[in-house]
RNA sequence: GGGCCUGUAGCUCAGUCGGUUAGAGCGCACGCCUGAUAAGCGUGAGGUCGGCAGUUCAAGUCUGCCCAGGCCCA
């Protein structure tokens, strides 16, 4: 039973120049290196020339940092839209862009000033935007190698960036269609403002954080009522905002609240109520209110329902604001907390504001850009809001109008840029109007004329345009594109001249929007209008007008692209950012969406499902996983996983990632080990193959169906982990494991060997185009093993044709139950090898024992070969009692026993024949030495 | 607090119209092989289907509530 090892030299053993181990982050660097070279990007254009486009827009990425976890995801996802696009017979010509304006990049400047000690009041505003726009171009030179290091394909050469002129000249000429149109005006409306920035903010600028405020019970006295039980009694307020009690116009009720009037009998020394003193709360709130005032003991003297409020006035209860205060009915008044009686500043509220549009309230304009009270404001003139709350305090305990504070911790809107608190301010500000032109119902039959993936996509932004306010876009920065409006200084109309509008586009597009700001006025107006008359706005627009107008500037008017595109990507965020800015910049303008197509992602997560953030510490880099496991290993966890809900990533998440790389990675080698040496004349065609090759033909082509139907819904992870489950139970463990045998050890020439070796090769051009999207290193390193060249590369090809004639559903269902016989057959062999009859399969045979119906379908397959034991017999016999059965497959038991014979010194099967020579071989061996 | 979404094995995911004992791959444990070798093969363990209630002859699947997580908003 020696083993020979002089016959090892007779074998075919794989051999190939495919590593093992892949050296991806070393290796993956010269590969893209090699593909610039080849100028591979123009290649791939010219090869798809006179395709039919497939439009993927880029949205653009901000450009004022590294590019984390998350923006990896989204481009890679991108990239394998792309890819799989152009392999399947598209032309897929991607424009990556940029979005450049804005205040987070205004912000850092400022930063880089306030280092210095400098004001950037001292920096002309030319070379403060000329500072932004260096800023956001260093930026995109280090997003852009990122990318390009993910080997996403694109056009970089011929990105796109907001802040092109030729951009910036787009955007003005789309802001100017709403202008002509009449749908953008200006208007008075609280905005969320920044008193550091001295700027109005975006919802989306804006995160919530938990303050603390000091919170006022405030008296206000009641001086006019048709309600006798009310006379002579104090309305009680409570605000967390006491800054903004001198804008104090109203006092809103509920109309079916409780209210009661209460009379103190007894109160606490320190308390300002007196015994006596009449006090109006909502009936739910008595026990909380008296209790805060120190009230021990009170009569209620009459209880009334909200609505009979109406009519009543008070006074103001600070010296020196003589104005009356009505009450009015405020469908946002509740009694969770407070008195059940809302303190209304129509300056200083949505709500409050809209009362006072019903109402006809004033709306004041006390505070300034930089959060003082401007110099008309009784009492507290140039007092910072955030510094008001003593004085104002004060003044309200000097008449005994402070029923009570309290210390309440609350979420409040802070800047996410300064991280400071904002106010809701009443400003002139530049509104695009939902409803004036029908912009709501435009957007509203775009989103139903789009199509969402996933579903719940259409439910979201649907729910946001019905219910969103007017657009405000105009910022009072300086890092934009110009609102390029002139304001009539007589009438405070906006001039809607195309004229002039036209002069504007002209300049900007030459020298940048600095033009609107550096030429001199008459240039714009012509020589019909008197500059002096009109008003330069200085206001530039929301960024995310910038980036909404896009698809006007990419898009339109390109030859590489067309309008609407047919997909926008983006992380489910852009719901209220992008895809939202773009749906109604481009119905505002063109009546409907710029997309056919919108699919979302979800956000990456730790390993543990948690948020990412710098304090958790649980942030994944994609630098550093390019740099250590290499960038397929980014990649392929994107295609294995599922992105239309959040993502996970971690240790163990990438560890699992890695073991399927791992898995695609030794498929390749194992068929390109033994394709060594493989020509043409070797190949035979698919008819003249053994069952068990035709049997993987025809897995091939049920993974092709597969294939087709998921990329067309995106869904890249049901095939890369279908093709996966292929590699390790169809190929790894069954077929490459039992053609092993005949690989290594039949003669060159025997049609077995030869139709495997062809198999392999089909295998091999076909595995490497499936996963050249996703697997775009490795991929091609397995290509150009077989095919190499200067200027060749596997992402020049597209998907191969799968014969129909490769399918075969009889043979398919006989596999799947000879396999069910095969399992049976290693389940008895390992019982043995438990008790150490045998160690290899190949040591052991069997004797099938089954119902002849069910053994004439096991008798068409070789069960010895396919089972990797040296003999397997078939009997219709019963079975002896030792035999091994399976309880959930009836009428077949396996009787395994050790081979009879002696064991091959070449191919170490068992077999009786060996030993008639001297050589120690079995016959199939003899032959083929 | 509101809107949209997610929750099945340690991980990544299947699970059709409600219908047998809920599956796969990986990982893990144990064993084998040493001719894919920092590989390969086999066997096995592992689940209160987030929880509770309801509808039903029957619920991972339908309904309600709750919990946890995410995005957006307040």
């Amino acid at each position: 039973m020696s083993s020979r090892p002089e016959y090892r030299d007779t074998l075919f053993l794989p051999s190939t120049g495919f590593p093992m181990r892949a050296k991806l982050a070393a290796r993956e660097p010269e590969m893209i290196a090699r593909w610039e070279a080849m100028d591979l990007w123009a290649r791939l254009r010219a090869s798809a020339k006179g395709r039919p486009k497939y439009i993927l827009h880029d949205g653009p990425p901000y450009a004022n940092g590294q590019i984390h976890i998350g923006t990896a995801l989204n481009k890679i996802l991108k990239d394998l839209v792309n890819r799989t696009r152009q392999m399947a017979g598209f032309d897929a010509h991607y424009i990556p862009g940029w979005d450049c304006h804005g205040l987070p990049i205004e912000w850092q400047i400022e930063q880089e000033y306030r280092k210095r000690k400098q004001s950037r009041e001292e920096v002309p505003i030319e070379q403060f935007r000329r500072e932004c726009r260096a800023f956001a171009e260093k930026w995109i030179g280090v997003q852009m190698d990122d990318f390009r290091r993910l080997f996403v394909l694109g056009d970089w050469a011929g990105r796109y960036l907001t802040m092109d002129f030729r951009a910036e000249a787009q955007i003005v000429r789309e802001i100017g269609k709403f202008l002509l149109e009449g749908s953008l005006y200006r208007g008075l409306k609280p905005v969320m403002w920044s008193p550091v920035e001295r700027t109005a903010l975006a919802e989306a600028e804006v995160e919530y954080r938990d303050i603390t405020s000091t919170a006022v019970f405030v008296r206000f006295p009641i001086a006019e009522t048709a309600t006798p039980a009310l006379a002579g009694a104090d309305v009680v307020i409570w605000t967390t905002t006491p800054w903004t009690l001198p804008a104090n116009r109203a006092i809103a009720f509920g109309t079916d609240i409780d209210y009661t009037v209460l009379e103190v009998q007894q109160s606490d020394p320190t308390s300002t109520a007196r015994p006596g003193d009449r006090l109006v709360v909502a009936a739910a709130r008595v026990p909380a209110v008296t209790a805060t005032a120190g009230i021990h003991a009170f009569e209620p003297l009459a209880s009334l329902r909200g609505a009979t409020l109406e009519g009543t006035v008070c006074s103001h209860p600070i010296a020196g604001y003589d104005h009356p205060v009505p009450l009015h009915a405020g469908h946002f008044v509740g009694t969770d907390q407070g008195t059940g009686l809302v303190h209304v500043a129509p300056a200083h509220g949505d709500d409050d504001f809209e009362l006072g549009l019903r109402a006809g309230l004033e709306v004041t304009e006390y505070v300034g850009d930089d959060g003082r009270y401007s110099d008309s404001v009784p009492q507290f003139a140039g007092i910072h809001v955030f510094k008001a709350d003593k004085p104002i305090l004060g003044a309200l305990g000097e008449r005994g109008k402070l029923l009570a504070t309290e210390r309440h911790v609350h979420s409040y809107p802070h800047s996410w840029r300064s991280k400071q608190p904002v106010i809701y301010r009443a400003t002139q500000q530049w509104f695009i109007s939902m409803e004036s032109h029908g912009l709501r119902a435009k957007a509203l039959a775009a989103i139903d004329a789009t199509e969402w993936i996933p579903g719940g996509s259409r439910n979201r932004i649907r729910g946001m345009i019905e219910h969103r306010p007017d657009w405000c876009v105009s910022r009072q920065r300086a890092w934009g594109v110009p609102i390029p409006v002139f304001v009539d200084r007589r009438t405070r109309e906006p001039l809607r001249d195309s004229a002039i509008l036209d002069r504007v586009v002209e300049a900007v597009a030459a020298e940048g929007a600095d033009a609107w700001f550096t030429r001199p006025p008459s240039e714009f107006l012509g020589p019909d209008r008197e500059p002096d008359d009109y008003e330069r706005t200085s206001d530039i627009l929301d960024v995310w007008f910038d980036s909404g107008c896009t698809h006007s500037f990419v898009l339109e008017n390109n030859p590489d692209q067309h309008w609407p595109a047919d997909l926008y990507l983006e992380g489910t965020d852009q719901h209220r950012g992008w895809f939202h800015s773009s749906l109604l910049a481009s119905c505002g303008t063109r009546g409907q969406a710029p997309y056919r197509s919108v699919l979302t992602h979800g956000f990456v997560l730790d390993g543990d499902g948690r948020k990412m953030s710098k304090s958790a510490g649980n942030v994944v880099r994609p630098q550093e996983i390019n740099d250590t496991q290499g960038a397929d290993i980014l990649r392929l966890w994107v295609a294995m996983s599922d992105s239309t809900g959040d993502l996970r990533i971690g240790d163990q998440v990438l560890a699992g990632i890695s073991d399927a790389y791992r898995r695609f990675r030794n498929t390749f080698r194992f068929a390109l080990g033994n394709l060594a040496g493989f020509t043409d004349a070797e190949q035979i065609n698919a008819a003249a193959m053994p069952d068990l090759e035709r049997w993987v033909l025809h897995r091939l082509y049920e993974l092709e169906r597969v294939r087709a139907d998921a990329f067309a819904a995106y869904d890249f992870q049901a095939f890369y982990r279908a093709l996966h489950n292929f590699c390790a139970n169809d190929l790894s463990s069954f077929y490459f494991d039992v053609r092993k045998d005949s690989l290594y050890c039949d003669r060159s020439d025997s049609v077995r060997r030869r139709a495997a070796r062809s198999t392999l090769l089909l295998l091999h051009d076909i595995l490497t185009a499936w996963l050249a999207p996703v697997l775009c290193f490795t991929a091609e390193e397995a290509w150009l093993e077989r095919h190499p060249g200067k200027t060749e590369s596997v992402h020049l090809r597209t998907f191969p044709e799968i014969p129909e004639s490769w399918r075969n559903d009889a043979l398919a269902s006989s596999f799947t139950r000879m396999r069910r016989v095969r399992n049976l057959i290693t389940s008895a062999l390992e019982i043995m090898r438990r008790n150490r009859t045998i160690g290899s399969s190949l040591e052991a045979q069997a004797c099938v024992h089954a119902d002849p119906d069910l053994l004439s379908d096991i008798a068409s397959h070789d069960l010895a070969e396919l089972a990797i034991a040296s003999r397997i017999t078939l009997s219709e016999e019963p079975a002896p009692a030792d035999a091994y059965r399976d309880p959930t497959i009836p009428g077949i038991a396996v009787h395994a026993t050790a081979a009879d014979g002696k064991k091959c010194a070449r191919c170490w099967r068992v077999l009786p024949e060996v030993g008639e020579t001297p050589d120690e071989l079995c016959g199939r061996c003899r032959e083929a030495v």
